[in-house]
DNA sequence: CACCATCAGTTAAACGTTTAACTAAAATAA
DNA sequence: TTATTTTAGTTAAACGTTTAACTGATGGTG
């Protein structure tokens, strides 16, 4: 079968500790030796047994990805391209990534992790929101955790988070910059603390430039934050009648569907309306 | 720490290996022992390492999922889907899921996934179209493989596959079913061969039909199969001007597209033109 | 009664690593 | 010279399981 140390330190002539110490540089071992040993891994192809490292080392060299089934199947691949950027990074250090989607309803512990249950990783990244059912679970059997997209409620803890009101700023801002307004808003899902950041950031900057808040100009009731209802919110807000000149949507997905609409309507973009999204999602 | 398997034998007064024989229900053991084990394990809330069960049994229980990272990216969460479903069966199954995504140009066996390398895969699932020379380069290590949804060119495989021609065929014949005969057909990248077959199935349909196939109802020269491809297709029909009551779209995404398109132009769906996709992808 | 099966468990080796503790030889110091 | 330190390795235990081979006890058979 596959090489083992066994084989290596034979074909090396050395004992199976000098080939893990040469393999890990260690100053134990001569510069000869090392030749030697580094010279027999190549010829077998030898790679350590990731299983048989982390059973003596007890670190299992994985990290859980948990998010819920829906943020993982969503049309917009947002999370799915935030597993794959932790997937490659997490190559570069010899990890690998189990993915352990749950689902929304998370009743109990029961449905907690495989991974977590057997000990089979190191440490888990949560993204996006999750049922703080599972949160505590994890906290009661200790295990590591990073929020990415997402900061639950109560608690203390470590996340990879953007600075959604500075980005809702800086995406009305560059509007403003550009002579508007008249500049109405978009929303999703204002239970997402993303997304009232975002309009917070809004609010902010019309705020800054002594342009006042129009509630007519603002849709947000909205309750998912996807391309159609996106479509949906752009269709209330030309019922409306009023007047704007400039758009800023909650994220890329609804400002697609949006501008869908806008089409649909006859008006052109950015000839009519200009719009930002956020999240530098592609169209398709 | 997690109790082990020597924890649990102590507690319940009993030898490390009748521990691991009660778990698996051995007949050798006392129906007796193995409740006073079961105990013991309940109460220490005891699960067998996957590492070190790995270890001695030579089996990883990890299954390996490739794909490439367009398709893992994909607007339409088409292989995110099946990821998924691999997902579920294998945790019924006691297995873990280990994705790697691999690029569309593999140059070299320089990037075989890692868990290749370590042996730390017992199997894997290929699934969408995949660069010829990563199955090579699996072959050659006598890896066990499946494809989903695509079969290589040559060599003789496991395979999950859906009947194509036969659906293509059923998808056409509906239409034909509600009284249609001037169904048109829009396609994407030709080249993959579940595409080409659904086309297939539109001609046999057609042609059990007695309806003559006309190629300015066909348009196949889109290169993509996406939203914003289907979009364009139809927009190509439309300016053809010939008469066409339904549509049979290769994909969903794209079908989505062309509705998208016969809306800007006022057109209803149904009402004027009826269609049908393919994959059962929502919209939103 | 001697012999053999069956039952219900135990012992110990094995899986492929890492690493603390040891050793033997060589270099340095006193 | 002897004592000490440094160098370059080796030995063996440990990680948490599984399982083939063994052990004693009990029961059945001729």
């Amino acid at each position: 079968m596959t090489a083992t140390i066994k084989d290596v330190a034979k074909k090396a002539k050395v004992s199976t500790a000098t080939v893990s110490l040469a393999l890990q540089d260690h100053r134990r071992i001569s510069s000869g030796t090392k030749k030697r040993v580094l010279k027999a891994v190549a010829d077998l192809n030898y790679r350590p047994s990731h299983v048989a490292r982390g059973l003596v080392m007890k670190k299992t060299h994985n990290i859980g990805f948990l998010l819920t089934d829906d943020h993982f199947l969503r049309t917009e691949p947002f999370y799915t391209n935030i597993f794959l950027g932790s997937e490659f990074e997490a190559r570069d250090h010899e990890f690998y990534l189990m993915l352990n989607t749950i689902p929304e309803n998370f009743d109990e512990c029961i449905h907690l992790p495989r991974f977590v249950l057997e000990k089979n990783v190191d440490g888990v990244i949560l993204a996006g929101k999750v049922p703080h059912q599972i949160i505590e679970c994890l906290e009661k059997v200790k295990m590591p955790m990073v929020f990415v997209d997402y900061y639950p409620p109560l608690g203390d803890y470590s996340a990879v988070l953007i600075d959604n009101v500075s980005g809702g700023e800086k995406a009305t801002e560059f509007l403003i910059q550009n002579g508007h307004t008249h500049i109405a808003f978009i929303g999703g899902d204002m239970l997402h603390p993303s997304i009232r950041d975002r309009f917070q950031g809004y609010k902010l900057a019309l705020e800054r430039h002594k342009i006042n808040l129009d509630m007519n100009r603002v849709v947000t009731r909205e309750s998912a934050t996807n391309r159609s209802s996106g479509y949906h919110a752009a269709k209330v807000l030309l019922e409306r009648g009023i007047k704007f000149t400039a758009l800023f949507v909650c994220n890329d997905a609804m400002a697609i569907g949006a501008m869908q609409c806008f089409r649909e309507q006859g008006k052109k973009v950015p000839a009519d309306i200009s719009i930002i999204g956020f999240d530098d999602v592609l169209e398709d």
